[in-house]
DNA sequence: CGCCGTTTTGAGGGTTCTCAAACGGGGTGG
DNA sequence: CCACCCCGTTTGAGAACCCTCAAAACGGCG
């Protein structure tokens, strides 16, 4: 097995107070993996042995409800950890993990998180600021639910996900990861159906394009007014 | 000024760990305060400059959006620390705080959370099991919203309400803190109108009693019932 | 080329919101 | 001690929004 290079952790928020030979270490301790698009990687309820870091694809934090409809909780771009349980003193997952794409991610069993803690200048630190930035867009999401209406909920969706995974094209900017109308759905508690009748009224204005399972927004700005107010 | 007493800290998760000599050092640096019902402790986006621990009386976190609709977060019961913020690496709070009723609490700069959590064993573990608690809490609330219609969404938050700080009387459970209809459309998402409409069925079922700012759960199981299936 | 998963579009109905008005109880001030 | 006033609560009617059910078109992959 080939060694893993050092530049892929280097920069990364929870490294970046790191030398090279600490990361030397880090990596060395690690095991990389690839996932297909769909696959799983962990489940809810399931017994946390190991934390992730993400290097290249995306993944889709996942909660089931006991009648089986699911919701995404949130998305995980490259450069970020996950499956954190550790560092909140969980001993399962409040979540299930899945590939959104096709992924490539480190892992760690769990019961080296409190040598990463002790041992790495900044790993804590980096770590809860993103834990408290996760909070903060939950907080948010829980206000938008609560009092926006399914339009200003779906629009908002399009526009969270393009500010954290966006790539430009000479379109607009795309969404960097397969998406259908049904995931889209389980993300703003609504349905496909609706979900597909705002898209396509938004593409007939000019705001969004979108094909199979792919979504570019032309006009962020658009989005944005609609989010604010319904009017 | 009459120096606080040990034992008021004494068990309480985030010390459960120290010794006598560490909860004298911990108490002589807390500034105690009284809030009454309905004053504010701290705002949303305010400069972070203390965290809190509710000794008596309940808090509830609110967010207001951008068009001044409001929802309550979460409540914070006596025991519990608050405002912690700088956990989260965050330098405002990302909440506002109000009395939901007359309520005492200590406080401490944030400048000495840094030197609790590297004095004080138990302290960090215990505070990060905290936030762990509190962002699954969030998580469940996010599916709720999502996926749950308006009647049971009422009956989850009346019994998570009854459950974290419920109160034994001879009609039933009571909710500890003063509450109105409006409060609890505000952790809904829904409106006054219809939880009054929904609290009078539920009275006539015998499920609920409810006088002014006041709710006594008589029958936790049928309310359990109404939160799982629509049918 | 056929199948399956995704998307589109329509019609109808139900839940919940909005608007409106009146009631009740508790506290305060006279 | 009583009366008034304010805040919280109740209840009704109508409408809007979105979900459910249904069916067909589309496009990729084997």
């Amino acid at each position: 097995m080939s060694k893993l290079d050092e530049s892929l952790l280097i920069g990364l928020p929870p490294f970046s107070r790191l030398e090279r030979p600490q990361i030397r270490e880090i990596l060395d301790l690690a095991v990389p993996r690839r996932y297909d698009t769909g696959s799983a990687i962990f489940s809810e309820g399931a017994e946390a042995e190991r934390f992730y870091l993400l290097l290249d694809g995306f993944i889709r934090v996942i909660r089931t409800t006991p009648t089986g409809e699911q919701i995404i909780a949130l998305h995980i771009a490259p450069g970020q950890l996950f499956g954190i349980a550790p560092a909140l003193q969980r001993d399962t997952y409040p979540a299930a993990a899945m590939a959104a794409a096709d992924c490539i991610a480190l892992s760690w069993p769990v019961r080296l998180w409190n040598d990463f803690i002790a041992k790495y200048d900044g790993f804590a630190t980096e770590t809860y600021r993103t834990v408290g930035e996760r909070l903060g867009e939950m907080q948010t999401r829980i206000v938008d639910l609560a009092t926006k209406a399914v339009e200003q909920r779906v629009a908002a969706a399009l526009l969270r996900m393009v500010n954290q995974t966006g790539r430009k094209t000479e379109e607009g900017i795309e969404i960097a990861f397969p998406i259908t109308r049904q995931n889209i759905s389980d993300m703003t508690g609504t349905t496909l159906h609706t979900v597909s009748r705002l898209l396509s009224a938004w593409e007939k204005d000019g705001l969004v394009k979108s094909t199979r399972k792919h979504v570019v927004v032309t006009s962020p700005h658009g989005l944005m007014m609609l989010c604010g107010a319904t009017d």
